[in-house]
RNA sequence: GGAGCCUUAGCUCAAUUGGUUAGAGCGCCGCCCUGUCACGGCGGAGGUUGCGGGUUCGAGCCCCGUAGGCUCCGCCA
């Protein structure tokens, strides 16, 4: 036996027991004579206090102690002397007086400090295993614990059975780039990792199961960023028989159990809904923040009549004038407004038009063309004073919506609106649009997936050729302005879902090919059925307070998909290219 | 594919307008130190300033290229 109490348990209430303790040198502090040492386990620490004059030979080793050995030592716990007691240890009024000393590993030096946060994540990462000591890292690992185990007995006492899905499974043409495993056994053919296990969950419940989830893991060949690795971790939910509001019950009640597990905060339930036009049109984003206001504003009534060519070309053309109003920052510096400027152009604006109110004036390029009511008119509606920047955008909606959105976001930025904010604004965001088109392609794709289901009465737009306008049984929760999760309720009835694959643009010939197994799956009783998937490492990346997925997860990658601690992805021999079937193309000819 | 920021000792950072031998704290090594808890004292080692080129009498600093890291856009059904 290693030890008999860890390293957080010792109290004054132990004084006179003989314990044993395991774990790493914290800190050592060296007298000549006496030496203490912190020891340090995944619970805490205790003081350690080697006597020469208790124990020569020990306290002899104890001079060679360095950082970060491992060591397991026994002895008395004794009070510490009156007056040395520590109030910001927990062990903080014994210390163990120890008869025995073993050291059980030696640490070299250390690549970096583990008592402050280095701000060199590379070296972090690529020394993940030490940098994982933190007690910041293992705090974000032990509530990832939490947060899963809520949400299996969450679900287990809703009566969802977990079931896993295959990890080599098959690629398909729609959503994001898969990672691909080619077969030696069909040499020629390649497995593809699972972008999410979609079509298998549908046909759990095809097969009867009725109820399913699984903390599954997911696989997107694409570019990273601080919140997207290659490989992620979903809840990921389906039911038969539901209709979305079962859905948003049962993402509800899940939540609220994450959070009184892991947090031991309550939340408030149910979430309130809006449809994804309100939350572009009043936020100019599908995953609105509202824990700031700075709406985007409609000014089609007050510019209706304008002489101001811009705003009148705008709403003539069937396109539409807003603007937000960022409270109390005309003190924006010029470089600040390039920026915003820069973004407005970037997201389809033709200019940013402003006022700044300085002084009682309105400091703008565009007063002399308003009239005294539109001034009046918007004044009201935007809620001006002093000090206020407003921002205008007139375009087609839909580039309003986001170019104001983009800037609202960033302002708050600027402005640090949501800085130290604890609020917790859960909402879902429904009524997402079926197909958007893509100009690149030159065709329609799906929004979310094209298992989705059109709203019902909106089947008749797709029968129409109208598939801009049809509206999808889609919803996301969104947390903060964050994307934690989505999904919608699917197609069941084989005539719908191979008209949405013509709408897609996929071929009779190729629907069989590559979706033949779900269309016929379709044709024995697939039952009504629909669910979500929730972006894990995200949720507890919000719970946890960080920046970055990575700082969730055990053993990310860094931007460019590299495992810079086992340096992975790597070469791989001739040998097992052989046996694959398999050539490198090698290098490219000079262009 | 594109944009921005960054790279100086093991770590965190400094180095005036381009000017002497590139410094500090922590860590490391040695010696001293019997009640500390960021222990303390004295001494020491440790640098191809990411790499390559250029400008200059002289480059950590300016210019070009390149590598790596981070963030963002595109992409992510």
């Amino acid at each position: 036996m290693y030890r008999t109490h860890h390293c957080n348990e010792l109290r004054a209430s132990h004084i006179g027991i003989t314990a044993r303790l395991a774990g790493w040198v914290h800190v050592r502090r060296d007298h000549g004579g006496v030496v203490f040492i912190d020891l340090r386990d995944r619970e805490g620490l205790t003081q350690v206090v080697f006597r020469p004059e208790e124990n020569a030979e020990v306290t002899e080793i104890a001079h060679t102690l360095r950082h970060e050995d491992v060591v397991e030592v026994s002895g008395r716990v004794a009070p510490r002397i009156a007056g040395t007691e520590n109030p910001k240890l927990a062990t903080g009024e014994v210390e163990l007086v120890p008869s025995s000393l073993r050291i059980l590993n030696r640490a070299d030096v250390l690549p970096f400090p583990l008592d402050s946060d280095p701000s060199n994540e590379d070296l972090r990462l690529s020394y993940r295993y030490f940098d994982l000591r933190r007690p910041h890292l293992a705090r974000n690992l032990r509530t990832r614990h939490r947060v899963t185990k809520a949400t299996r007995d969450y679900l287990d006492e809703q009566g969802f059975i977990e079931i896993e899905t295959p990890i080599l499974s098959k690629s398909t043409p729609e959503g994001a780039r898969d990672f691909l495993v080619p077969s030696r056994q069909t040499p020629g053919k390649f497995y593809a990792l699972p972008q999410a296990p979609q079509q298998y969950k549908q046909l759990l419940m095809v097969g009867g199961v009725e109820k399913y989830f699984q903390i599954a893991k997911c696989f997107r060949d694409e570019d990273l960023r601080a919140d997207r690795q290659p490989e992620f971790t979903q809840i990921d939910i389906e039911a038969s028989f539901v209709r979305p509001e079962d859905i948003y019950a049962l993402v509800e009640g899940m939540l609220a159990a994450v959070f009184r597990e892991a947090q031991g905060i309550e939340i408030p339930t149910p979430f309130p809904l809006m449809t994804w036009h309100e939350a572009m049109d009043q936020f100019g984003s599908d995953k609105p923040d509202r824990r700031f206001g700075m709406h985007l504003i409609d000014l089609a009534d007050v510019f209706a009549a304008s002489s101001f060519k811009m705003f009148r070309g705008a709403l003539d053309t069937g396109g539409a004038v807003k603007a937000i109003n960022a409270k109390n920052f005309a003190s924006v510096t010029t470089g600040q407004m390039e920026e915003l400027t820069t973004m407005a152009k970037l997201y389809g604006a033709k200019g940013l038009a402003f006022i700044k109110v300085e002084n009682g004036k309105w400091q703008s390029p565009l007063v002399k063309f308003f009239t005294d009511e539109e001034k009046a008119a918007l004044t009201s509606q935007l809620d001006i004073s002093e000090g206020d920047l407003v921002l205008f955008a007139a375009d087609k909606w839909e580039v309003v919506c986001e170019v104001l959105g983009r800037l609202r976001l960033r302002i708050s930025e600027f402005q640090k609106l949501t800085a130290g904010s604890t609020a917790l604004d859960f909402l879902w965001v429904t009524d997402f649009p079926l197909l958007a088109f893509d100009a690149a392609e030159n065709k329609w794709n799906a929004v979310h997936h094209p298992f989705t289901r059109p709203k019902a009465d909106d089947v008749a737009l797709i029968d129409a050729g109208e598939f801009g306008k049809a509206r999808a049984e889609a919803y996301d929760v969104v947390l903060n302005g964050v994307e934690i999760g989505g999904g919608s309720i699917r197609i069941h009835e084989p005539d719908l879902q191979a008209k949405m694959f013509a709408a897609l643009g996929v071929s009779e010939a190729d629907q069989q090919t590559m979706f033949g197994h779900i269309l016929r799956a379709f044709r024995l009783g697939a039952p009504p059925h629909g669910g979500i998937a929730m972006g894990l490492d995200r949720l507890v990346m919000l719970i946890c307070g960080e920046q970055s997925i990575r700082e969730v997860m055990a053993f990310p990658k860094n931007n460019r998909g590299i495992d810079l601690m086992s340096q992975s992805p790597s070469e791989v021999d001739a040998r097992q290219l052989r046996d694959l079937g398999m050539k490198l193309a090698g290098e490219k000819p000079q262009a």
